[in-house]
DNA sequence: TATGACATGTAATCTGTTACATGATTAG
DNA sequence: CTAATCATGTAACAGATTACATGTCATA
């Protein structure tokens, strides 16, 4: 059993929302704001194949009444078990350091595909992550801030804010789900 | 002319700091912030001999004295001035949407490889990205916010929150050249 | 009937990951 | 002497990018 990618995750996620072909999800990276993912061809297709293969989608010809011939791909039960499974997976201090991308995927996903307590659950889990992290970050700065040159130092800062503003949010998000909740 | 990886970029940057062997590179990787770049040496080499090859580094062996043989690498001119043109091209949405790491990486260089001045220009540059990105992210969250779940509306917010943060963060850095500049 | 959008793919290439391999030197 | 650390690499593989290739259908 394979690792799947950023991008497979993200097309997990899409298909459970909504079915969909190797060219709508083109449509939908290219479109929307998730430009950040591949919009390529050579990217897709390559992906769902794999993902059919771990027997996490199935796709499905669609033919007959005047279409053009098109693959339409669904999730398995066992692929949404594995969007859940990553979904639910708590949040580490690596995850932060990578760039913080693959939790807000997470995130975005998790309401429709796990439903409202899990996405309670995710977001605690990233407030834990932040509360780790932000003091170490902020003492490395200390550790720095008087050896390195101007840029470096607000190079740095600017990794501080930007874990301040995601603890911010993470908050914001806390409160609004615990308020639909009651 | 091949382009350079981010990688490349950041060995590029920190040899302009200081001459280093493919070892101290790997420690500077795995021990201080940069954790975001790769510490293995299948990546590092590799780059490091990537590098040589296009003439932007010379490695010069160390030998006797009782050390270690180790590999120095150092910028060439032509390393230098790549770095520079890297540092001093415009800031596009596309970096924005990319994730802004190399931005922040850039940056973090710009001051010792390029000096003061040009670090203004190329905060100027980003302030002027933002001012462009910010208002289409939220029009287009306009557009989906009354269709899209809680979820992807609050992951939504988190993108638009860490443009506003980064803005805010430019200004302040903004401020803190053109005050050390008089 | 020809043009362009729809829809799906392949091939070459590059970068990075993981895991393994090798030898030198120093500390205990 | 031997274990750990220093220092450098290689090999197999996965995933993404770019560019190209192919065929279908609607419409002008």
């Amino acid at each position: 059993m394979k690792e799947t990618s950023r991008l497979g995750y993200a097309i997990l996620g899409l298909l459970q929302m909504n079915p969909a072909s190797g060219y709508d999800l083109r449509k939908i990276f290219s479109s929307t704001s998730m430009k950040t993912y591949s919009d390529s061809p050579g990217a897709i297709y390559p992906a769902l194949r794999r993902l059919e293969e771990e027997g996490l989608i199935r796709g499905t010809v669609e033919e007959g009444s005047g279409m053009r011939r098109r693959q339409i791909f669904r999730l398995t039960p066992k692929g949404l078990a594995e969007l859940k499974r990553w979904i639910t997976s708590p949040v580490t201090v690596e995850d932060l350091i990578r760039g913080g991308q693959e939790i807000l995927l997470r995130f975005a996903f998790s309401e429709t595909a796990a439903g409202p307590a899990t996405t309670l659950r995710l977001l605690r889990s990233l407030e834990n992550a932040l509360q780790a992290h932000l003091p170490a970050l902020r003492r490395e700065f200390d550790a720095i801030k008087t050896k390195a040159p101007t840029s470096g130092r607000l190079a740095f800062e600017c990794g501080i804010r930007g874990c301040e503003s995601l603890m911010k949010w993470t908050h914001h998000a806390i409160a609004t789900y615990e308020r639909s909740s009651k």
